[in-house]
DNA sequence: ATTAGCACTATCAGCTGATGAGTGCTAATA
DNA sequence: TATTAGCACTCATCAGCTGATAGTGCTAAT
């Protein structure tokens, strides 16, 4: 809602010379990655405005918060505001680029990729190469998946491996410790059973539902039945800690473009704790498509020098996760934006195609 | 062999006192992560030797090659030949702490640890936290693994996923595609086959002996046989890519420690290249115990400003991988060999319970 | 053989003045 | 009235200089 309004305000209050002078100055500061002056504007922006002009108008933008300078002597920079007015009013719906959108798709689509797994990390390593920013992408959670499979295997007396498959590809593996020796026959019995019982219902629903039988007259229950729920019980008992994928961090230290960033270290650490990042990635979760935080936008600290672009990625049914990249705020937004969307929809459509292909 | 020579040749010339500065020079060093000169080492020596003395002894040790300067009047740093006087004469065999080494013990027995990747990523993360610098860890190879259990598991018509338990707990999953539609007793009957037939060989025996299968005479086969190669086959064709874990990049960047290395840049760029990683853990895997590589006895370019401690981990009958360290050449050797020894330990002997605990 | 003394040297922090990019203000201009 | 030229001013940066410091190497005395 206050977006909306900002948005009016901003379109009543600035002329449209001051929005050109403006958005010269953000894409000047994008490509440069310097403060520009007015000198410099009036050159490159070819509107026959004298650097004094130039500089009245900037003088005005300061003051509406659009511009800052880092020292008296130096150009001016956008703040934070500035590119939320150039994300939300200039930006819009740029088309990728042929050749960028062959090599995302290509790159998903390399062999051995049946995993989802695999597909996430080799999606995540693509993000990073393309921008050179730090990609981050949130695995679905198994909470919400779908079972479409659950196995045991008996590997010794005491241990027995669970296989779970979720609908959308995911295979987990367990070892669970058992007291009681249990022949691969009964161990297929009770699959087939946990099967059938809970056939497309999600792990969620299922543990749920085991805990509830749990406390059920126990008397009721055959052997067979006994044995599934305490199974499946601790099958299910999986940690639902989702896995989360870090590329680029190198980036970070090493490219060009981070260099007016205060705290990397900062980042860094953050990175290091995955439940941070998981709040990170998917905080806003009712948003549809391309999300973007500027600067102090970002809910953690470390994080507002940076924007971060994220789109989460679904298949036919639900959102699974997120995947997003942190860059410096004078990103180019152009490229990015667009980037991060088409790799999302990819993504979304390649585990759509390989969760359909269940009977 | 070549290091028996040295051994000797430096015990005959270097007469006591002067070893004694030495290895005065390398500790400070070590300690300070400062140049040092003769006038403080006079002092920390309690050898009642004045700084001049001091200064005759270190331009010996200079022309020897023992010792550096970084500009005239700095004082001396130990050379990559000092260090490697320093770990071979003077750390022997030095005992870890009681307090450590029950750090170490007790990180590695973490509940939910039944899986070999995760305790092995929980080492390689202890370890470089342990040390402060970057941690390396080679997985098993699969290659050489004894297979234990292998199971296909029906997902779809045109899918099925195998699983493969090795002897020392690995779980690789791979969903295969198949033309014909095969039913889940009928895949049973080939797992169960396949676990009969090549129970507690390595996979790689299975790999070659099942290409050997395919040549002979087709037509003596039973469509059971057939069907049982054809997916044996495609089960056992995994990449033969060993997983490497690293962790404690960042330290590479944020740690005083590295601070004298000119190129941490170099490394973070060999480190994304899994293969190189393997090349650096596994090279010399005929040596037993912990092996040592300072400075420019490093293979690689990018490591010859560090050292690099490693060792083996094994079962009770093979070399399974290797976990290392590689930190700056003036480490704290008197701990960090110590603790590398004696994590890859617990670390063998973790994976020896585990594995040890089939029927 | 050891040491005191001295000349020499490189680094570092702090200061200096020059440079230059950029601004703000004012007065002239169209 | 909007624009622009001109000028004074500010401030960061950089090269060059300074003295202080910490180290060495050499030599002569012990």
């Amino acid at each position: 809602m206050s977006k909306t309004v900002q948005r009016l305000e901003t379109k009543e209050s600035i002329d449209e010379r001051t929005q050109r002078v403006l958005r010269g100055i953000i894409e000047g500061y994008i490509t440069s990655n310097e403060p520009v002056g007015s000198r410099s504007l009036s050159k490159t922006l070819e509107m026959g405005l004298s650097p004094a002009t130039i500089r009245n108008i900037m003088s005005d933008l300061s003051d509406m918060g659009f511009l800052m300078q880092l020292h008296t002597s130096a150009g001016r920079i956008p703040t934070d505001k500035a590119y939320r007015f150039y994300v939300d009013q200039v930006v819009v719906a740029n088309q990728l680029t042929r050749k960028l959108q062959k090599r995302i798709q290509e790159a998903t689509q390399e062999g051995g990729m049946n995993q989802v797994e695999d597909l996430l990390i080799s999606t995540t390593r693509l993000l990073a190469g393309l921008t050179q920013f730090v990609c981050l992408t949130s695995s679905p959670r198994v909470e919400t998946s779908i079972l479409r499979r659950i196995e045991f295997i008996r590997l010794s007396s005491q241990q027995i491996l669970v296989v779970l498959v979720t609908r959308n590809g995911q295979v987990r593996n367990k070892i669970i410790a058992t007291t009681e020796d249990l022949s691969q026959d009964f161990l297929n019995t009770v699959s087939s059973f946990l099967n059938e019982q809970f056939h497309n219902r999600s792990l969620h629903e299922i543990r749920q539902q085991i805990l509830e039988s749990m406390v059920e007259d126990k008397e009721r229950y055959d052997r067979l039945l006994a044995q599934a729920v305490r199974l499946g019980k601790k099958a299910f008992e999986l940690e639902d800690a989702p896995e989360v994928y870090i590329e680029g961090q190198h980036n970070l230290i090493f490219s060009e473009r981070f260099r007016n960033l205060n705290s990397a270290r900062g980042l860094m650490d953050t990175f290091e704790h995955k439940s941070m990042i998981m709040n990170l990635l998917d905080s806003t979760v009712e948003a549809e498509g391309i999300q973007i935080f500027i600067g102090i936008e970002n809910e953690f600290e470390s994080l507002q020098d940076c924007t971060m672009v994220k789109a989460q990625y679904s298949d036919q049914n639900n959102v699974l996760g997120t995947i997003g990249v942190i860059g410096p705020t004078n990103m180019d937004y152009q490229t990015v934006i667009p980037v991060v969307d088409f790799t999302a929809r990819i993504l979304s459509q390649t585990i759509t195609q390989q969760s359909s292909s269940c009977d």
